[in-house]
DNA sequence: GCAGTTTGCGATGCCAAAAG
DNA sequence: CTTTTGGCATCGCAAACTGC
């Protein structure tokens, strides 16, 4: 390296900031290379994830959180309009937009946080060179701050970490709709299972937490609680069954009402991992296991399928979740919650940050009063040592555990 | 209180049959 | 022939039990 001391040339291409610009536009214009699905007002666009993560700090969490091949991303309550404007504006830095759309444009703008358009645009980041300041298309009524806008559901096939006998067929989905996007198939497990599942134990999806600000789902203190996809056991699973639903997340603010969301958000489901590692589906507060796969179709069983003689069944198209046979039995949310929570307890004790009689006291209320929490604590530390013991095992050397060869 | 053993049940995979 | 549903055997985890 020292070697390099001598006198050093400076290659600047003038162009450069053009042709990035021009380049990027090109392919979104082509459609080429194209790598997520963004899908509003009821069309499809295809785009880039690392033009949308540029530009925008919420696009970039969001793909680094589901680090899927090729993401649907659906973004409810934006209207398509708006999105290939924001679009535009990403790929060249400007955008015409009629004076009665420019209120809806900025107001997408900023939920999405699309640099440029925000208030919030952090002057401290890599801001875009070729991204012009916009403050001349900036309206005094911008000044509404910002909600964080809920992360959309990004539809993925992710992270199968267990062998699968039979693998998701790539073949393009036959949707109804104009989605051109592949049900995407991502066998990357990426060490990210605490996004959904992590490997050695249960885990729920993460963004939850970000869930929590919107309000629009069930704000207990549980981190996990959204797991349901609603909290009510009132609710009426009739409400979609025989019905597709996508999994889909609103963008808050845009729309004060909860959208098709009519039953209070119980349309949302979620991809789990089961504590054996299979991918299970949450959905309307009824858990799915993961039956079989068929083409580009995924069909899901209630897991009480077994003890309770369920015939509950769904499948799922491409992120649609059709019902497909009425469940025996109502909605079993207290059940998945404590699951939950006991999946919550098991890693914080794993991580042995905090010591047992602190994580069981931070625990809500409801469900210390529900639950005999002494005998689920004993069971809990115990099953917990158990795990240390079989991992120090686990650790150890073949040689070590070698016995000698007695022939009989 | 801890460690070892037993037991119950959930999870999983596979197959057959029904339906279209 | 393809798609979907019903049934069940098996495996393995975790709770329950027992003894030290």
């Amino acid at each position: 390296m020292g070697e390099t001391d001598g006198e050093q040339f400076s290659l600047r291409w003038n162009n450069f900031h053009n042709n990035l610009t021009a380049g990027f536009h090109a392919l979104l214009q082509e459609e080429d290379l194209v790598d997520v699905t963004l899908a509003a007002g009821g069309q499809f666009v295809h785009a880039h994830k690392i033009v949308l993560s540029v530009c925008s700090p919420y696009f970039k969490e969001l793909f680094k959180v589901n680090p899927c091949k090729h993401p649907i991303v659906i973004l409810k309550d934006v209207g398509h309009k708006e999105l290939v404007a924001i679009l535009q504006f990403m790929y060249q830095g400007e955008v015409n937009v009629q004076q009665e759309d420019l209120a809806t444009f900025l107001k997408t703008a900023e939920l999405l946080q699309i640099k440029g358009l925000t208030e919030n645009d952090s002057p401290a980041t890599n801001t875009p060179p070729s991204v012009p300041d916009t403050s001349e298309t900036t309206p005094a009524s911008r000044t509404t701050q910002p909600s964080l806008p809920e992360p959309p559901v990004v539809q993925s096939e992710d992270t199968p970490v267990h062998p699968y006998k039979r693998m998701r067929s790539e073949t393009p989905a036959p949707s109804s709709t104009s989605v051109s996007s592949p049900c995407t198939v991502n066998e990357d497990t990426g060490g990210v299972e605490i996004v959904e599942m992590s490997k050695p134990k249960i885990e729920p999806v993460d963004y939850e937490s970000d869930l929590e600000e919107v309000g629009r789902l069930p704000s207990h203190d549980d981190p996990l609680a959204q797991l349901l996809g609603g909290e009510s056991s009132s609710h009426s699973h009739q409400d979609s069954a025989q019905g597709t639903v996508p999994i889909f997340a609103s963008i808050p603010g845009l729309s004060q009402d909860s959208g098709s969301s009519q039953d209070g958000g119980q349309d949302i489901a979620r991809y789990l991992r089961s504590p054996k590692g299979a991918h299970q589906l949450v959905h309307n507060g009824y858990i799915y296991t993961r039956d079989r796969i068929f083409r580009d179709t995924d069909f899901w069983r209630c897991c009480e399928n077994n003890r309770l003689r369920c015939r509950g069944r769904c499948k799922t198209v491409c992120g649609l979740v059709t019902v497909t046979a009425e469940h025996n039995h109502m909605p079993q949310n207290e059940k998945i919650r404590l699951k939950a929570f006991m999946a919550d307890v098991k890693e914080r004790l794993a991580k042995g940050e905090e010591s047992a009689d602190e994580i069981f006291a931070s625990l809500p209320s409801d469900i210390l009063e529900t639950y005999d929490m002494s005998s689920l604590k004993q069971s809990l530390m115990r099953s917990h040592r158990l795990l240390r013991v079989r991992e120090i095992f686990a650790k150890k050397p073949a040689r070590s555990v070698q016995l000698p060869f007695v022939q009989t």
